[in-house]
RNA sequence: GGGCGGUUAGCUCAGUUGGUAGAGCACCGGCUUUACACGCCGGCUGUCACAGGUUCGAGUCCUGUACCGCCCACCA
């Protein structure tokens, strides 16, 4: 049996075949017939998982979506046709920060975690002028409402790209199944000491008032100044002269620093110095890491400045002096006996009250002027500018807080974390560079709480003692059968609900896990982990995670290390690295440069397989221009499928096999083409097989077709014809199946022409199936070569015309072909082909060393002209 | 400061194990040809970033440099 030979299925061809239309047509068919569901009863071997990012639904999708899930879609394609059922699921983000900040401004809410679950609550129809307070589980509700209006839109917008995603099986990192398996991997990590809470110094973003990790971080340049501040050395006349460009930190001062070696500073290791203004006693100590270069070459080390002054701090051992509170302002400070300590708590006192209160910077400036008039500021400050570290969705620089914090192991998980980077199967396998640059520069533990609302909440409860104060060691668990739960309404086994935030009661744990700390569990959400374990055998570990590089170090890092934790495995075997859609200026399109274009208007102008065309040039991890022209070439070649198919289909009579040299060649090439783009797409080449395969369909219709439009026709007798049409019908059909991937809907139309069922559930071609076409089914090497001649004389015929400005119709009187002797030896197979594709009226052979053809074309106004 | 990629025609990019530089777009010229004017045919366009090295031979391998982009970094 060879796809393409059998005529049994009625041809039904249109007389004027176009694009139009075909999406609506092609993605409703693929609905009704369920095309693209998930067949749960294969095994493990004949299925091919894939773990799709869920695109966040509170943004808008741009192009750079259209691009990156255009090539998943290819390679699940490719692999459905290969014959696995294809675990295609789509999830969608609407848990974190953005959706957090789009509902309440939506519907005027606020949430507020200690108020009660509200079964009856209803939000305003209109946003009141102060917010409304809503517990968390109604806020949530919320998040669900509002974003299911943006998932239909996202839906819509895949379908019409033609994604082959199994919409039955959809899923939100904020559902009941994401919290659960959240919630219980969390629990499991922390029986299994993986993870902990700890109060310690944390990264804090003072607008959204929570922790953030390292990973969420960004530098960004900004301007500041170095501060030569002097620093008195009691007991003698002399001074230490630092600089800093946080002088507002002074109060926070607990050490100066030198480099060990830095000769300037030895005398002064282990003695003390006084803080200007406010007089406190401060050893100068030695590290490595201070630097002799920087500034005067001693530093001033405060809780906290940076996160150098966390390490000074942790590894020499240095008491805390926190002024810096949560809402980014310098907080109260009792001065004295009371308080912090100082040779003049009075001046301490007045120095610092007129501190307190400022934001960070108002505090620099007003520290300034007062030491200035102390006269402690040496000169003037000199403006500099120096990257500094901002948490990436922030609008102020990051600040260091001393705070309890969740956090899941990693630093002690480097070397193995770094195996299963190498276990890993990259595409393109410099991206592993990019995992290993991380996993080696890891500088913590990862904080995974965030003093957020709407997120997963912590599956945690906390004792309180007779005095009403939190005993945080005397953690309550739910059950896991009890899973999700929200700690804030849910009341802990053994407790009633009128003992919260009582004493001797219980009280929640109020924050809520890190966004990643969930999806880095997409694979076990999809995959029904823990809840379907049948489900879960049959597609876990997933064999491709495709996603953008910019977040190797948050999701992929994130995916493999709770895998590596919950299974001892890779959560996949491959990581499809896609790259960004650059506009024009070779900048990355994003919202924020104004350069987005609407996604849906796009695939309207261009046709679903324009775009796809267009997306397919893409190679992995490659980033990739903007680029229109490209759209409408893709378009085009859609287009011309459709034409070309519709000839090869108009006539298809008599058929049998291949037995001219030209066709057996056409489908000796085929085969080559097939055997090679398949081992591409198995290994994610997908760039290359589009590339040939419009190569040969390309030459296919320009040098093949012209070759055999008479003789198809019966120009040279039935049998001569029959060959042809083999070819022909072998060919389209094989090329259908090698586009399919590309262009889904054009080559779906022409299957539906004259096979039965989908071209998206055909089997793959082969090159075994193509060569069946051929009597003897195998290789024809003098065929490809016959092919080959027969292009290069036709294509000398016609630049001749060209060049003649003539007609392509006109006659020629004889052509005079000089070819290797084995070259004509191909002419009388090819003989009768050319004569009627060039119009030729004889041809004489001479032998020569290279191919020649003079061509002696009819007269003008020549009476034959007009034949 | 460390790492990764890139630099080939005006533009976007291919160039497999080293063997006479390719495609598409754009541009120019021609053609009403019964699959396609949403088309067809033909043509023009290169110091393969630069400098060395290996080799009979380098766009391709090696060393260095420059520029562009990205990632990371303990940025006082």
């Amino acid at each position: 049996m060879h796809e393409g030979l059998e005529l049994d299925h009625p041809i039904a061809v249109p007389d004027k075949p176009a694009l139009e239309g075909l999406e609506e047509k092609w993605t409703a068919r693929w609905e009704t017939d369920r095309l693209y569901r998930f067949d749960r009863t294969k095994p493990r071997s004949d299925v091919f998982a894939i773990d799709t990012p869920p695109p966040t639904v509170s943004g808008s999708l741009h192009v750079g979506h259209v691009f990156s899930y255009t090539h998943t879609d290819i390679i699940a394609r490719f692999q459905r046709m290969r014959g696995k059922a294809v675990f295609y699921p789509m999830g969608w983000d609407d848990n974190g920060l953005p959706t957090e900040r789009r509902v309440q401004n939506y519907f005027g809410v606020r949430c507020d975690p200690s108020l009660p679950f509200d079964p009856a609550f209803r939000p305003p129809d209109k946003p009141g002028k102060h917010p409304r307070p809503v517990s968390r589980p109604n806020f949530i509700e919320l998040c669900a409402r509002l974003t299911a209006e943006d998932e239909k839109a996202f839906e819509h917008l895949w379908r019409h790209l033609g994604l082959s995603v199994d919409w039955s099986m959809t899923y939100a990192t904020i559902d009941r199944r994401a919290q659960r398996v959240s919630q219980l991997s969390f629990l499991r990590l922390l029986r299994a000491g993986l993870a902990y809470q700890l109060e310690a110094p944390t990264l804090w973003d003072i607008d959204f008032r929570t922790a953030v990790a390292q990973a969420e971080l960004e530098d960004r340049e900004q301007p500041g100044a170095y501060h030569r501040i002097r620093f008195a050395r009691p007991g003698t006349d002399g001074h230490v002269e630092i600089d800093t460009t946080r002088p507002e930190l002074i109060p926070a001062c607990v050490a100066l620093v030198a480099h060990p070696d830095d000769e300037r500073y030895r005398p002064l290791f282990g003695s003390e110095v006084e803080t200007p203004l406010f007089r406190v006693r401060v050893p100068v100590r030695a590290h490595a890491l201070a630097d002799p270069e920087k500034g005067s070459g001693v530093a001033m080390i405060c809780t906290f400045g940076d996160v150098t002054d966390v390490v000074w701090w942790r590894e020499l051992g240095l008491p805390v002096r926190a002024i810096i509170a949560p809402n980014g302002t310098l907080r109260p400070v009792t001065w004295g006996e009371a308080g912090w300590e100082s040779a003049d708590s009075t001046a301490a006192q007045q120095a610092y009250d007129q501190l307190a209160g400022l934001a960070v910077h108002k505090a620099r400036a007003r520290m300034v002027e007062l030491l200035r008039a102390s006269g402690d500021l040496v000169g003037e400050p000199r403006p500099i500018t120096h990257a500094v570290k901002f948490y990436e969705k922030g609008d102020r620089p990051l600040e260091i807080v001393t705070s309890r914090q969740w956090f899941i192991r990693t630093m002690d998980q480097r070397p193995a974390l770094l195996e299963r980077g190498r276990e890993l199967q990259w595409h393109p396998p410099y991206m592993q560079a990019r995992f290993e640059n991380w996993v080696n520069g890891l500088a913590g533990d990862w904080c995974i709480s965030r003093q957020r609302f709407f997120g997963v909440p912590f599956p945690v409860w906390y004792r309180l003692r007779a005095d009403g104060t939190v005993d945080y060691e005397a953690r309550l668990f739910p059950d896991d059968s009890r899973l999700p739960v929200d700690p804030s309404t849910d009341v802990p086994d053994g407790y009633g609900s009128g003992q919260r935030d009582v004493p001797g009661g219980f009280t929640g744990d109020p924050d809520i896990m890190d966004t990643w700390a969930t999806s880095s569990l997409t694979p076990q959400i999809a995959g029904g982990w823990e809840e379907d374990a049948d489900l879960f055998s049959r597609v876990f570990p997933m064999d491709v995670r495709p996603q953008a590089h910019d977040i190797i170090r948050t999701w992929l890092f994130a995916t493999v290390l709770r895998s590596h934790f919950e299974h001892g495995t890779l959560p996949w075997k491959n990581a499809a690295i896609s790259g960004w859609v650059l506009d024009p200026d070779r900048k990355k399109m994003s919202k924020s440069k104004g350069n987005v274009v609407t996604p849906l208007a796009l695939l309207e102008e261009h046709g679903s397989d324009g775009v796809r065309y267009w997306a397919a040039s893409g190679r992995p991890g490659a980033d990739t221009a903007f680029d229109t022209g490209q759209m409408r070439v893709g378009r085009r070649l859609a287009i011309k499928l459709l034409n070309a198919s519709r000839f090869v289909l108009s006539r298809p009579e008599p058929h049998g096999t291949a037995t001219a040299a030209v066709d057996r060649g056409l489908l000796t090439q085929l085969a080559r083409l097939v055997a090679e783009s398949t081992d591409d797409l198995e290994h994610y080449n997908y760039t290359r097989v589009l590339e040939r395969t419009e190569s040969f369909f390309w030459g296919f219709c320009d040098d093949y077709l012209e070759l055999v439009k008479g003789r198809r026709y019966g120009d040279q007798g039935s049998e001569r014809a029959a060959s042809a049409n083999a070819a022909l019908l072998a060919a389209l059909s094989a090329m259908l199946r090698l586009f399919a991937p590309f262009l889904p809907f054009a080559t779906e139309e022409v299957w539906s022409w004259w096979r039965p069922g989908s071209v998206h559930t055909a089997r793959w071609p082969t090159r075994e199936e193509v060569l069946g076409a051929c009597s003897p089914p195998v290789e024809d090497e003098r065929g490809v070569r016959a092919l080959e001649f027969a292009s290069q004389v036709l294509g000398a015929i016609r630049k001749k015309k060209s060049e003649e400005q003539r007609p392509l119709k006109t006659p020629v009187l004889r052509a005079t072909v000089r070819a290797t002797v084995e070259d004509l030896a191909l002419l009388p197979d090819v003989e009768r082909d050319l004569r009627a594709a060039g119009l030729i009226h004889q041809i004489d052979a001479l032998a020569s060393e290279a191919l020649q053809v003079d061509v002696e074309l009819v007269p003008p106004d020549n009476a034959a002209e007009r034949l």
